[in-house]
DNA sequence: ATCCAAAATTAGAGCGCTCTAATTCCTGCG
DNA sequence: CGCAGGAATTAGAGCGCTCTAATTTTGGAT
């Protein structure tokens, strides 16, 4: 396991370690005999430059580390891809860590960032607190997404939640729907927007009488209750939007179950976009968001601190869209009247 | 974004960096007095220990990297809860990178790991060269999860999937099935030892007249054309194992378009158990494979080679269980003369 | 040939920490 | 009171690399 060292390539070469420093950090000023020299050396020993030295010399890594709230969320790995483009792009890599759901798990993974002294660091969905954060931008470049910041050091990158509601309720309003309901995403992450943005919506469209919002906490049980209630409420809803896709599947269940044919009867929306709003079996209409571009958005603005300097803060919000598939549709006249089958 | 260093704290506390460094390490010889004094102005200065350097005079990180083949599979997820619960037993850390779904990708990741110097590597259902993965552990212990190596500097856990694909036959021909057909999962990873078990379970069952298979890739659609294709056997299967969860929803969905009743005209049974299955919508029987047990006996073998010096290979074999849910019941004895819709 | 600026190369001082060996500080005991 | 012997502490030499400043080489232009 002994590693060859820089010192070693330089005396197979037959040269200075100094000049193996600037090869193999591809600086211009060396003669391309030398180089080769070099370079042949370095393969033949199998020599690996050595990250920490490296960096305790230059203070810099070329890292980004992500820090990931929950890493059985699917919602991350096209984020991840977007800044490991980005990231590639401009000769930064990138290392993973889980915060395991929780507060605690999270610092931890920060904390293990810092003491490799990552250049920047990119928090998707965090939970810990904007006082971690702050700390953690004394010694990195900080941006977090999915999450609000007040401070100066840290960036943000959100997606408009009130927005995608709104366009949740467009769409089914224009459909023809009048009394849309609501299953919401009770204290999650995001929540709080979608339902401000049905609310508002219905308003606007002079639907404000047929709100009607029943309890749900982003779960596919919470969908299933939701539903539930739903369908027992005088006048029923020819159409439901749920807080997210995971909830609004099971929605869908519980109004199968009831006999309601989807979406002749009864159109369901969902939000997230996730897998499963595409798996064909479901085919769920939903709001997109743009998972890649936060990745690429929060890199940018990363390496903008890192590498122009800039030392304030900048907030992004991106617009969801949404994605039609077969679970919307116009409502029938007679869909308001059946029995609920149990 | 400068850094606290032990000198600073050294002099702060009005004592020696050696002393610094073994009240950071937690060594047992130092008496309580320093020790609070040290942590106090360790504190109070914010100081984090930088890995970087300390790695560079200790010649370890206590840290381990994951290799993740694809991040969209859900299947690791649980993988690194397993492995990130070991290896915290043990007081190391770990760090995740991506593979990218690619050849280099995972070379790339590798190498970033090796050159932070991790003490040891988790590759999960790596596609890299077996070459590679020996290249990688002349620096450090190596075990692949869901692959196979003969070197002798690797470990390996797998799950067996023709113990898996046993199980599946066994509980359909229990049910009272004949006519089991399967869609494989074509080059896919674990695809032929489910071919093989399927094949010689149906044999040693006396149903080897019965052997149907159609070709799938793990998808969606995949599984949607296998169910079709089976369809239109004569004669038609009662049952289908498709060889993933995933194209076992595909599957259900194109027999359900086609009119049949699921679980008492057709049975159907995925493979992996992911979230997709336990979903109360589709509820699909399927196999499981201990993910978190992987994570953690892989961080097992890691440790036994850094920790206890092991030189030898360990290769592990887990073993599958079958998960029992809707998808799966007796055949009717009418189910087979059905016409098919379209 | 000669000289000079530009290009290429190198010496050597750290970067922040660990580790060995040496030193100092305590105890208890004769 | 002196001392052995263990506990606690420290000095100082690296670990493998980068970076500045200095040195050597190169290739024209004269």
């Amino acid at each position: 396991m002994a590693q060859p060292t820089m010192q070693q390539v330089a005396e197979r070469a037959g040269v200075s370690t100094a000049l193996v420093s600037l090869v193999m950090r591809g600086a211009p000023n060396v003669s391309d005999k030398r180089r080769a020299l070099v370079l042949q050396a370095a393969d033949e020993l199998g020599y690996r430059p050595n990250v920490l030295a490296r960096n305790l010399a230059s203070r810099r890594t070329r890292t980004l580390g992500i820090v990931v709230n929950d890493l059985h969320n699917p919602f991350f790995a096209e984020m991840v891809d977007g800044i490991q483009t980005t990231a590639a792009a401009n000769d930064y890599r990138i290392l993973i860590g889980n915060g395991q759901h929780s507060r605690s798990g999270e610092a931890e993974a920060i904390e293990t960032f810092l003491q490799f002294r990552v250049d920047g660091l990119i928090l998707a969905g965090p939970v810990v607190t904007e006082g971690e954060m702050e700390r953690a931008a004394k010694s990195a470049g900080v941006v977090a997404i999915g999450r609000t910041a007040s401070s100066l050091e840290i960036d943000t990158v959100n997606c408009d939640d009130v927005v995608g509601a709104r366009l949740v309720v467009e769409h089914l309003a224009g459909l023809g729907h009048r009394r849309i309901s609501h299953i919401d995403g009770g204290s999650g992450a995001g929540a709080a927007g979608r339902v401000q943005g049905y609310d508002a919506t219905m308003r606007e469209l002079g639907l404000g009488d047929h709100i009607s919002i029943a309890r749900g906490d982003f779960s596919e049980s919470g969908g299933y209750n939701g539903a539930d209630e739903l369908l027992t409420r005088n006048p029923r809803p020819t159409a439901i939007f749920s807080a997210n896709d995971l909830s609004a599947a099971g929605a869908l269940d519980r109004v199968e179950d009831a006999g309601f044919e989807v979406p002749s009867e009864m159109s369901i929306v969902g939000y997230d976009n996730t897998g499963l709003a595409s798996m064909h079996h479901l085919s769920l209409t939903t709001i997109n968001q743009p998972r890649g571009e936060f990745g690429r958005i929060a890199t940018e603005l990363i390496l903008e601190r890192l590498d122009e300097g800039r030392s304030t803060a900048v907030h992004h919000v991106v617009a969801p869209t949404l994605v039609v598939r077969r679970t919307s549709g116009p409502p029938s006249k007679t869909s308001s009247e059946r029995e609920v089958a149990s």
